[in-house]
This record gives C-alpha cells, structure tokens and sequence, in this order.
DNA sequence: ACAGAGTGTGATACCGTTATCACTGATACC
DNA sequence: GGTATCAGTGATAACGGTATCACACTCTGT
C-alpha cells in the first residue's frame, strides 16, 4: 500500500520511505502492472479507434490528430480495420468491449444501428467520425460533405460546364450520399437539370472508378465533366481517361473530394476538396475523452468541419467540340510511358 | 466457474447447464472481462506495433500485414507511433511494458541499446522490423537494402550514368547505410570512383531531399542521375529539378527505393525498387507469435525479404550535354501549374 | 458388492493493484 | 491534562476472472 502510494504520489509518505521506495523501484526494475490496476479502477485509460482502412492516407491523418489528442492526456489509442465491413466492425466492436475499452471513435462501414446497441448495454460512449449516424443520441465529427460537394461542382459550373457526372461510394455511407446532394443542389442552383444516367453510385475504390467512368465516358453527348466522390476514385476515372484517349483538363475537367498529404506526391493535378483529417481526428478525441471525463455533459454535439476547395489543373472551362487547341497550363493525362509494369 | 466453463467450451458442462448459461448470457448482455482474465493468466494476447510514423504508407502497409497475421490468431494488435524520436519510443516501451502487452514488433528510432533492455528486463519478446540492429540477439524481418540499392544504382550505370549522387537518411539508420553501400558496391563495379560530395546524409524526409537535392545540383560537372534512399526524398528531388528548371530523366534520371500504393496516383514516373511491405510485416507478426506459443525456439532468426526494380520513365540513358531533344516517352517535371495552393 | 473411471458441479485461492479503514505517535489547542 | 488533529503506515477486501481441488453421482467390469 505504502508502495502503491509513493509510486503514484497519493497520500501521505515520508521522505524517507519515499527514498527507499525509489531504491528498491530502480533496483529491481519494478513496472506496475496496468491490467491489475485497470481490472481494481475499471478504467483502462485506452480508446479505440475503429476505421475502414488504415492505409488509406485520409484515415491515417484522422489516426494521427487521434493519437496527438489522446497521449498528452495519459490515453492510449487501438486502432482497428474493418475493411467496410459491417460483421469486422461488430467482432471488433465485442473484441474492443471486452478488453473494457474506455471509448471509441467509430467510422461505421454501415448504417446498421447493432453496433450502437452493443455500445450502448456496455455503457461504452461513442463518438462518429467523417459519416453520419441519421436519427440517434450520437456524436459526431465530419466535414460538411454537402457543402463540400457543392462547392466542387460550383467550380464547374462557374467554368461553364453544364454536362456533369458523378461517382460516388455505396449508398449505405452517408457522405456517398451527401455528395451526391451536394452535387444537386449545385446543379439546381445553376439551372441544369439533373441527368440519372450520370449519377453512379458504387464504392470508394480505384477500381469502381475506372468502371463508372469508362461508362459514362460512353455516353452521348459526353460528359465535360465528372466529379469523383473520393481521391480513389479520381485516380481510377484518370485511367479510365487516359485509357480513353481524352485529356484533363482539355477533354474533360476532373474534381475530386479528399486530398493527398504533400509529401506524397511531386506534382498535383487535381483540384480538391480538402477535408481537414487531423483536426477531424483531433477533435473527435478531445470530444470523446471530455465526455469520458464528464467535462462535456451536452446533451449530442455535432461537430461540422468545412473543407477548402483547392483548384489545380484539372479543372478548366470546357472546349468547343472539335476546339482541340492546347490551352495554357494544360498537360496530358495519357502521357506515353516507358517501361511501365505489369 | 461452470459460467466461466461453459463460455470458454473448456471442461465439462451438461446440455442442459450448457443452455441455461448461453439464454443468461444471452439475456444479460453478457460479456466477459478480459482485463481479469489477462491478469490471472498474465498473457494479454496484445502485440504492439511501434513505428515511425503512421501516416507513412510504407509503414501502414507494414501494419496492415501485421494484423492480418495477429487477427486470425486471436491477438490485438497496438499501434505507437514514434516519429523517429527515441524518447518518444522509449515511453511508448514503457507504457506497453505497464500494460503487460505479450510482444513488441520495433521499428527502432535510434541504434541506442535502451530499448532492448527494458525490453528483456520485462521478458517482453521483439522482432525488429525494416531495420538492422547490430551486434544483438535479437529476430529481424527486413528487406535487403544493400542489394535493393545496388540493383538501382546498377540500374543507372548499364544505362551509362557515371556521375550519380545519393541522397539518404540519418545516418543512425541502419537503411540509411545499407542503402549507400550498395550504392558504393554498383559504383566500384562499374569502374567508377567514389565522389564522398556526391553522397547526403540527412532525414526521410521532403525537405530533406529537396535541400540536398538543390546543393547536389550545384556542384558541377552536374550530375546526370540522383538516387534517392526513399519515396519522400525523391519528391523533394523531383521538386528541386523542377525549380531548376531540369527535366526528368532528359536532364536529370531519379531513381528511388520505396513505391506508393497503386491506388494513390494515376501515372507513376519514378523507376523504384518496391518493398514486399505487407509481407514484411505478415511475417515479423508471424514470428512473434510463433516465438510467443513457443512454435519457434531458434536462437535467432533473421528474414531478409528482396525488393522488386519497377523501372519506370524517370530513368533513362544520360543525354550529350546540350543535346536537349526530347526522348520519346519523357514527361516534363516542371509542367507550369495553374492555381496552385500556398 | 465394490473398485475404478468418467461426468458434472461448486468451493477456494490467487493474479496485482487500490479504496477504505484502523492504528500509532506526535503536535496543537483549550 | 485531556482531547482533537494530522502525518505516516499497514491490514483487509475488493475488482472478475480461472487453476486446482474436492465432492457427488453414474456407469462399467469383475
């Protein structure tokens, strides 16, 4: 007991006993066991962050803004993938519970409401990051992905683009399908009416970008513009582009949601939606750990974070059919290639 | 006890007790403490992940195998990240030595011998990951830098570059090392001497690369290729090319150890040898395990994994000084941009 | 009829920490 | 001088599981 007290400062102790706890405490290499104490105090001091993926660089940049929230405040962080899977989440969900977790920062693969139920019986709170929970008592922090959608297709409005596409992720995830009305809305607003055939909607992957876009690219009139819901996405519709013989931005303009990290890349092209990722993260944890905490006893927050709209080259007014002049600033997105790979 | 037996299917239990447990477990939403069960059996089944940074795909790849091979085995897998400082590491050690995890897979930041030590004192195994660590009984999984290096390096002189320069990273990294000495080995085996003002130390970092890039590029005679030791020093590279108004390869060939996921760009140009990153880590994960369930008693083990050459456009012959036409196949590296960010 | 094996269940102790309370001296105050 | 206060320490009991042993009962073989 006299231990346990010098080792964490609690109580009373004289200098002298301090001393010799010390001693003997470098001596022997002594380390307190953290299950022993987690098991009497029945708090872990860990908070689990459950994503999609953990290589995509958006999520690793939530991960990062987590971490630097948690660890000055003496959390640590799990990370768990679920690959969008809704029964991954829920295994991992139990596995996370029964190690007693304190909270957990979820990124749900679906919009089933099981995982909130099991959060709920085990009195585990929760906070939402980057979707949307419709109709429930949860917190959550996003980018305001309508806005954000808006914005991007604005852009091209403003261009003077009246043929639109967009690719978007499954419909079970709410920012597919925020995207998609921001899209709407920006349309409507510019006084173009909305075309079904150019709404796709299918998952946030390379490869459900290349297949959307070769689709669309086959409709006539063609597309002077597609919009892509994720970076994945945008860089399966540029092969798809580039495969097609067409030119970004001459042929047809690209936007996308999402952004690389800078150091990721030499030379961007694409005009973005940045979404603020690190203090999605950071924010999120600070909101959970106050809540763990009860220094945040708020009824529900909802934290909505703008993104910044970035031009780049890939985006530009459209030409006049058959007006094959190469403007300035533009490069080509079928560049020849040496020695590529299989 | 009989609870106990019955959800862990170990010992026996009657049908009939057998039902009762699972319609009360059922019921009450049971879900067993696996802090207690850790403490009475002093085995966490956690391992831990301590890297450099997360945000690097290199690494999160790397994770991502590690899980995979964690995951089916019943093991958590905890996720530190140490931004290269040791400090930094040597608490996220002693955090995860208080939390009684099972294993360590280390990607070291230093060549200090501090880890190790808490590490046995607390009999915690660790496997090493990506990084030699010299002179130590200890399990290494890695991929052969030296040869890695040699065989780009070798890349530039069949392709008739003699003057190269190498841009690498802190020198108390063993890859930073290895990676030069096989830039050495290609050299003296293409007859070709040694320039020491031709070969940087400084970090894994952009602005590393970009620095030492703009220096490399002062000294003259120029050089007609660099290699760079990972992904974020050749972008830098790439940025300072473009600054100096040099064009990849016609002017200036760059190769690069590392490649990035085919998911995030669309058209890579630089000539890398790639990692087998996730097996890296599937295999480091599936040695500490091994050695954890006492599968694997060797004295020491060390899984040297071979880099693939992808040779891409960034690499091509050496052009006759002044003869400035432009090869077939060649991109230009400072294509202008239009409306580029701050 | 009885030893021995197998089945099913519960009592007890322990994992390493900490909350709580009890106790001893010393000091302060009226 | 007696009592209240406080510094300093240790005994005890939990936290929620599981290893171990003890015990009751059933069945089999002789």
């Amino acid at each position: 007991m006299t231990v346990s007290r010098v080792v964490n400062g609690s109580g009373y102790a004289s200098p002298e006993t301090r001393r010799r706890v010390e001693l003997a405490v470098g001596e022997l290499g002594y380390v307190p066991n953290a299950v022993a104490r987690h098991l009497r105090s029945r708090r872990t001091k860990t908070i689990a962050l459950v994503l999609s993926d953990i290589t995509n660089p958006f999520f690793t940049t939530i991960a990062r803004g987590v971490e630097d929230a948690a660890s000055p405040r003496g959390y640590a962080v799990m990370f768990a993938n679920t690959d969008e899977s809704e029964s991954d989440e829920i295994q991992y969900l139990l596995m996370l519970a029964q190690r007693q977790i304190d909270g957990v920062l979820l990124v749900p693969a679906g919009s089933s409401g099981a995982p909130y139920r099991l959060l709920r019986t085990q009195s585990i709170p929760v906070v939402v990051v980057d979707r949307r929970v419709s109709a429930r008592q949860i917190d959550e922090v996003r980018c305001d992905s309508e806005r954000g959608a808006y914005e991007l297709v604005h852009h091209l409005t403003e261009l003077g683009h009246r043929r639109i596409a967009v690719i978007s992720g499954r419909r079970s995830i709410s920012t597919s399908l925020d995207r998609v009305a921001g899209y709407h809305r920006a349309l409507v607003e510019a006084g173009i009416e909305i075309d079904p055939d150019l709404v796709r909607f299918d998952s946030y992957r390379l490869r459900a970008g290349y297949q959307r876009a070769k689709e669309i690219l086959a409709i006539s009139p063609r597309v002077t513009a597609i919009f892509a819901a994720n970076n994945f996405i945008a860089f399966g519709a540029l092969r798809a582009l580039r495969d097609s013989g067409l030119r970004v931005p001459e042929d047809v303009s690209l936007v996308a949601f999402d952004d690389l990290p800078d150091d990721w890349h030499d030379d961007p092209l694409l005009t973005v939606l940045a979404q603020p990722a690190y203090d999605m993260g950071r924010q999120a944890a600070e909101l959970l750990l106050d809540r763990l905490e009860g220094k945040d006893k708020s009824k529900r927050r909802v934290i909505l974070l703008p993104g910044k709209l970035i031009v780049r080259r890939s985006s530009a007014p459209p030409s006049a059919p058959h007006a094959r002049g190469k403007p300035d600033g533009a490069v080509e997105a079928f560049a020849p290639m040496a020695g590529r790979e299989g």
